[in-house]
DNA sequence: TATGAATGAGTCTTCATTCAT
DNA sequence: GATGAATGAAGACTCATTCAT
């Protein structure tokens, strides 16, 4: 007899989302749990109506943000052996940026609390769903590459996948640190990334 | 009349020096005012004799923080043109991570206070010292490689640096939410993604 | 049309039993509303259909609670000439110690709130039922044995009421803080108490 | 270079004293730290930079209570041998009716809070002065007129003691239940208590 | 009448900041 | 300048009570 249109799920649902908006605005421990009921329209004790404390709220707000996002960034990225390599690779290292991108201040919260951090990644571990999917699915990517003869033979794919994702999220890191210029030119800098790392510098 | 021998002088060192030890070891947002002047041996109030708020003082802390580690990650890196290329891209890489591994609870509070970032912001760039020279440190030894010829030419620099870095730092990260394994393989696998590196993998 | 079987009036009972049982078990202030409904199996809000606020549900629960303890406790007394005189004091004491024991934790919490224990009190003398009445009788069993000729002549009955039930409910409060080893000794202990206020001291 | 005269001792002091009237008058838990604060005429806060929480306050403020009062009722004890027994045994009654009718609000409050009442005992065990002291001390009194023949040889005291202060006690909840009448009589009615227990009832 | 989600005042506690000494 | 006690605005959380359905 509970479904989406249950008014209680839909209330959940309403505090999950707004909470999720405020944290990925201004993090997990600056969002007090008055400022989730005053944006919510509620009144202040309702969160407890449907969470243990505040941080079963602020988890369930992190997964949701991953799965939005996840959803937005990984959509429609390009099969195994289909266009260019290079032009794959630069898709992928985009989707990973703007998807690090988003949730950079999320991240960064949960580093300073790992009581947090531990309860977000037994949850996040348990759906189908969730970050670490992400990074796996590009692994893939990159293995089904190499069968297909794209990637050369005998290539560390596990030190390739690190120099893939460390590049995009370290571009990151600098969008959110120098705001001003860098964040217009991160597709055009994955690119000259992508064709380093066909490449080789030696 | 006012040198580093004045006792003045010496009580604010004295307390960023305090200040920093603390934030390091457990974050920003999580070390008190008074727990600083408890572990300086002060009273809660001689802060706001040399700083205008709590903030000032951590900023401080951080830039010194900064400092120090760089200090000790970046002595004794190798020259361009001594022993082997990989080698020494394996040293830098290796100081990198250890650089971000120390620092990375610091620089996540930072991503969660904006306030706080761009005042350490605007401090950081003021001084000589600071966490840039560093990042451009490795790349003037990238740019010295090129021109001895032990990195090709026509090789993009930026992009190197981006992959290089990006790799050392993800590698913390990982290391940050799986603390059971893999800071012990990080010289491997630093390795590995620096053969990567050099031969491509196209 | 209203009786025993109207099921509103069966509602009302449910829910003074229900809060019966967990006052004794808790007190009264640390019982909720919440809990109360929750073990009755029904909604929060029903409970104030059939009572003006919480305290008056509370005080009908200590009303039910001391009719049951003191059924419990008060039936199969000696008759007064039966037996000894001794054995039956011994008796009547032990049963008071029970009472107070079971009832201690409530008794307790109505000392701190007056509101709730004058209300308690003019409840209590309405119906013929209630704690008073326990006390009287076993004041009546002592002018029966006295007009019976087991006890002499002139003593003096209040006081000597109040010596049997001052050390019967000391007995429990001594449990009470040192709840490792007095509980065991009580009836013990309580023999002795009479054979001391049979005989006198002097 | 701490004394009675220190302003942080007697602003603890006022604190306790404070807290103790409050706790006196209205039980344990009906009393809240902002009450306290404001009855002390200091900011919320302040009893923070005093005891560990609201509990370590409450504590204090009960053995303070238990001190006072006890030095009040105790002081001027008949010694064993002089006067009469029948006297004396009343004045000791007397006092423990008054002991525990000023403390009856605070003990009732600790019935229902265990963690409370264990701290309050471990901390009322250390110094000579307490509550248990008291009772002890009433025992003595009786030991030695036994040893000077007042009391009956082969009496027993334990048994003795516990009609005595249990009579007294009793006394002091009825006149918390009926305030009215009762109060005034008390020391008449101890009069006749103690002939009762003197001659016994046999 | 029964429901149970929403309410919001109230609880204890923390901590950056001030200021009289 | 140094002290450190006092301040009081928040913070997370509880729970008796109400009321639309």
């Amino acid at each position: 007899m509970t479904g989406p249109g249950d008014p209680a799920v839909q209330l959940r649902e309403h505090l999950v989302a707004t909470a999720a908006a405020l944290v990925a605005e201004r993090g997990t421990t600056a969002v007090t749990t008055r400022e989730i009921a005053r944006a919510a329209g509620v009144s202040d004790g309702v969160l407890y109506n449907y969470f243990a404390d505040k941080n079963e709220l602020i988890v369930a707000a992190l997964v949701r943000r991953f799965e939005i996002i996840g959803a937005r960034s990984w959509s429609d990225l390009p099969q195994p052996g289909s266009g260019s390599l290079e032009g794959n690779l630069v898709e992928y290292a985009g989707a990973l940026h703007v998807l690090v991108r988003d949730t950079l201040p999320m991240l960064a919260g949960l580093v300073a609390e790992h009581a947090l951090l531990h309860r977000l990644l037994s949850e996040i571990h348990r759906p189908g769903q969730g970050i670490l999917p992400f990074l796996s699915r590009i692994g893939e990517y990159l293995v089904e590459e190499q069968r297909l003869g794209r990637i050369r033979d005998g290539v560390d794919l596990e030190a390739t996948l690190l120099l893939l994702t460390g590049a995009s999220a370290t571009l990151t890191m600098r969008a959110h640190v120098m705001p001003d210029d860098t964040d217009d030119h991160a597709p055009e800098l994955l690119g000259r990334v992508v064709s380093v790392l066909l490449a080789g510098i030696a």
